[in-house]
DNA sequence: ATCATGTCTGTTTTT
DNA sequence: CAGACATGAT
């Protein structure tokens, strides 16, 4: 990023047009030239202001003049800045496309870059599927080729390349907060340290900050925090050493290492940097200081770096996120190209005004005008409910009118601030018979079951993998237990050694206590395994491992329900296994168990049809819906905190949510939620103060409530509020529960909280609608199966796609299957 | 060594 | 409320 000032003039803007003149970095002339198209001849003839940018290509065809400038930008630093709904993607898939063909269509050609030879950067895996599908859809299988994935997924790729010089083993293992918990807890009692005085998961979240700052243990700067006495750098120099014997690295590693190894090695850095030759990352203003740092490594040669952001955007600074990394860019890139994309083609012109007054209250931003030439459109909704249940029921009711009005479901998306705030909406979905799917929400890698196997998975692969022996040493139980367990932690600590190898080590000397036998059995059970999956798929390993390993058999034992439904999953693992076998491009279980390190939810997969999406704010970064619904806007939950210091990126948040629909969005809150298992009351989200009122439509529950909204935030009146007795101002809302009355409780620590007394019994419709959870599935209903076939749905219990539904079918019989197997029928 | 039971504790947000 | 963790009985 830093590779000097370009000899090359920027592009220059002329009548909305452009010049293109050639300015790669590398260009071997180092005079400007300027190209023209084949048939720009006679164009330029009759108006020579004319230029190469009125080119017809389908490349840039459609495009506006400010994204074709952001296309066909030569080289160079470029910074876009991508208001919300911009076409940004769009932006820079066709920017890939431009630098692989444009050799073909300007004179003289410029020299052809190779797709491997272009790094692209995202944020999350899904936005990487979706970039690599449009890619290929523009490009076809050179999209293959070119470097794309999550920082961190370029990051294991670096590292299976380079890791021996930060002595990580080819076989390194990927630790999620499980394993890295583990090993924090194992280190800290190695120095007798208490988990009282040093909570784990606060050291962690400090180490982690450190890594994404990119130090390391004795850096003279490690993150100031209360819990970073010399304690703590001790516990983090452990912890590194422990990892390293263990053959393994957290995520902050896969930033951190890489950057560590190129910056200390002449040779590589100059070998990698080389190698790229275009770079382009996007969501650019959520990197952290790892992530720039790399990028401007692996830029230093050729420097031509496109990086794609918004700073209103801008959600991860808990993460290390700088958002002065975007702010900043132009300041750091003396020359760089900056181009503003502010035509917004998703959302209806109130949308627009609505969330652009959210985040107009933010100081620290550059100001920006989003505009559209969709006028009007449909009034924003806001709502108040009297409970979490109600607000749910009416978002459900609501989406069940716009189904009935035509929307298709994954058109529709819901939206709250923490995880835990998607379970009554669930319930809601399931009284209302609403199919839905949680976005991110449920982790299948992360049930019990799965990652027992994808530990034995690991163990093989990585013989050094402590955190895995530990979890699957006693798992089927085989008597292993923590004494036997302690001596081995011992050994291990004596010799220098991981547990694993200290295990093995004490078997070979005849050691190990009351349960050497069957410590060597289990080490020897390793071993057969270890030795039988040589050379075979991920799938094929997966299910030798799954038999071999004892956890079948236990689970067949066991044969209650729940030991079914993991066996089922594990049968869910092992298909995905083979469908990665047959696509991957290394089809071992070492590069299974990469991508699955990496990636948390499976069930993204269907999300593509015939299901609303529930979703965290967080999550909904970068995607769209006709219809979105935020919710849970109160005073406590949004800004979450009450620190000063990040509201204005909770008030960013809100705005990421706000400006994912495109025609149609209802914000609501709700008076009283359930949290920590009590009703807690709240007010609105002070962020809701400066809604233009000319584009809402205010409606609330009835509830007992005197008054209804009377205070916003700090306890000021809420002047700007109006609203009548519950009466819907649209008139087609239908109110649900009557009035609950308020009390008062004061705790010993002398802190206060009002509670309300427990709903009444829901009406008559919602008990009918409560008894079947199915999503799409009804008793008597048709349901297939991809092994059992097509049966009858007999009863249906729990909800969500974790419903046990009982069906008949036709040649097994009568199961019970989770309706995360199943599909109507 | 293993299982059942009880208690406490906590919730941002994710690669 | 639910998951993690400690305790105690077998």
């Amino acid at each position: 990023m830093a590779a000097g000032p370009c000899p090359c003039p920027d592009v220059a803007a002329a009548d909305g047009h452009l010049r293109l003149a050639w300015a790669d970095r590398f260009c071997s002339t180092p005079a400007a030239m300027t190209f023209d198209l084949f048939d720009s001849d006679a164009r330029a003839a009759a108006d020579p202001a004319a230029d190469a940018l009125a080119i017809d290509h389908p490349l840039v065809d459609g495009l506006n003049p400010e994204q074709r400038a952001a296309v066909l930008t030569p080289g160079g630093p470029l910074l876009v800045l991508a208001g919300a709904g911009s076409g940004k993607t769009r932006v820079i898939t066709h920017r890939i496309a431009w630098l692989l063909e444009r050799h073909q269509f300007l004179r003289p050609p410029p020299p052809r870059v190779m797709p491997w030879r272009i790094l692209a950067v995202t944020f999350s895996n899904k936005a990487a599927g979706e970039m690599r599908h449009r890619l290929e859809s523009l490009i076809g299988d050179a999209g293959k080729q070119l470097w794309l994935g999550t920082f961190h997924a370029i990051g294991v790729r670096l590292l299976r390349q380079l890791g021996e010089h930060a002595g990580i083993g080819r076989s390194f293992t990927i630790y999620d907060r499980d394993d890295q918990k583990r090993m924090m807890i194992r280190v800290m009692r190695a120095l007798g340290l208490s988990e009282k005085t040093h909570p784990p998961r606060q050291i962690m979240s400090w180490i982690d900050a450190a890594k994404n700052a990119c130090r390391s243990p004795g850096h003279p700067e490690l993150p100031e925090d209360e819990i970073a006495d010399r304690v703590a750098h001790r516990i983090y120099a452990a912890y590194e050493a422990e990892m390293r014997r263990a053959d393994a690295v957290d995520f902050g590693d896969l930033l951190m290492l890489p950057v560590k190894i190129l910056q200390e090695n002449d040779a590589l850095r100059l070998h990698w940097a080389e190698r790229f030759e275009h770079i382009l990352v996007d969501e650019f203003q959520d990197t952290n200081a790892a992530q720039y740092a790399l990028i401007e490594l692996l830029s230093s040669v050729h420097g031509n770096v496109t990086v794609v952001g918004d700073d209103d955007q801008s959600i991860y600074s808990w993460r290390g996120a700088e958002i002065d990394n975007i702010l900043g860019f132009p300041d750091r890139n003396p020359g760089a190209t900056v181009v503003r994309l502010e035509r917004n083609y998703r959302s209806t012109d109130v949308i627009l005004k609505t969330s652009g007054a959210v985040v107009k209250q933010n100081r620290r931003r550059h100001d920006k005008t989003l505009w559209t030439d969709k006028d009007g459109g449909d009034k924003v909704a806001l709502h108040e409910a009297s409970t979490d249940r109600d607000e749910a029921d009416w978002v459900a009711r609501r989406i069940e009118r716009e189904v009935a009005a035509g929307t298709p479901l994954s058109e529709i998306a819901v939206f709250y601030r923490t995880n835990a705030q998607s379970r009554v909406l669930e319930e809601a979905m399931n009284r209302f018979r609403l199919p839905y799917v949680v976005v991110g929400g449920l982790r299948f890698y992360e049930r019990a079951e799965i990652k027992d196997l994808l530990a034995y998975c690991r163990l093989l692969v990585n013989p050094e993998d402590t955190a895995s022996f530990l979890r699957v040493v006693n798992t089927p139980t085989r008597g292993i237990g923590a004494r036997t367990i302690e001596l081995i932690e011992e050994a291990a600590r004596a010799r220098g050694l991981s547990v694993p190898a200290a295990a093995a080590e004490m078997v070979a000397r005849g050691e190990g206590g009351r349960a050497r036998e069957k410590l060597a059995l289990f080490v020897a059970l390793v071993e057969k395994m270890r030795h039988g999956i040589a050379g075979m798929n991920a799938d094929t390993a997966g299910s030798l491992i799954l038999r071999e390993s004892g956890l079948r058999d236990a689970l067949l034992a066991d044969g209650g329900d729940e030991a079914e439904t993991r066996l089922e999953n594990l049968g869910q693992l092992l298909s995905g296994m083979a469908e990665y076998a047959s696509e991957a491009e290394d089809p071992t279980l070492t590069g299974f168990l990469e991508t699955v390190a990496l990636v948390s939810d499976i069930d993204a997969l269907k999300a593509g049809k015939r299901f609303a999406s529930l979703m965290t704010m967080h999550a909904a970064k970068g995607l769209e819906f006709d219809v979105t619904f935020v919710t849970g806007l109160e005073s406590n939950l949004v800004p979450h905190g009450n620190h000063d210091d990040n509201e204005e990126e909770e008030r960013r948040l809100l705005y990421v949510a706000m400006s994912r629909a495109r025609k149609r969005m209802s914000l609501s809150y709700a008076r009283s939620r359930m949290r920590f298992g009590r009703e807690e009351v709240g007010d609105a989200s002070p962020f809701l103060r400066h809604l233009p009122q000319a584009e809402l439509v205010e409606t609330a529950d009835p509830g007992g409530y005197s008054g209804g909204l009377r205070t916003m935030g700090g306890g000021r009146p809420a002047s700007s509020f109006s609203w009548g007795g519950g009466r819907s101002a649209t008139g087609r809302i239908r109110f649900g529960t009557p009035a609950r009355v308020a009390r008062v409780e004061n705790r010993d620590d002398g802190s206060r909280i009002e509670r309300i007394a427990a709903a009444p019994a829901a009406s008559e419709e919602r008990v009918i609608q409560r008894e079947a959870g199915g999503g799409p599935f009804r008793v008597g209903g048709k349901a297939r199966h991809v092994k059992f076939g097509v049966g009858e749905v007999m009863d249906i219990a729990g909800y969500g796609d974790t419903a046990r539904i009982t069906v008949k079918f036709g040649r097994t019989g009568v199961r019970k299957v989770l309706a995360r197997f199943l599909e109507p029928a």
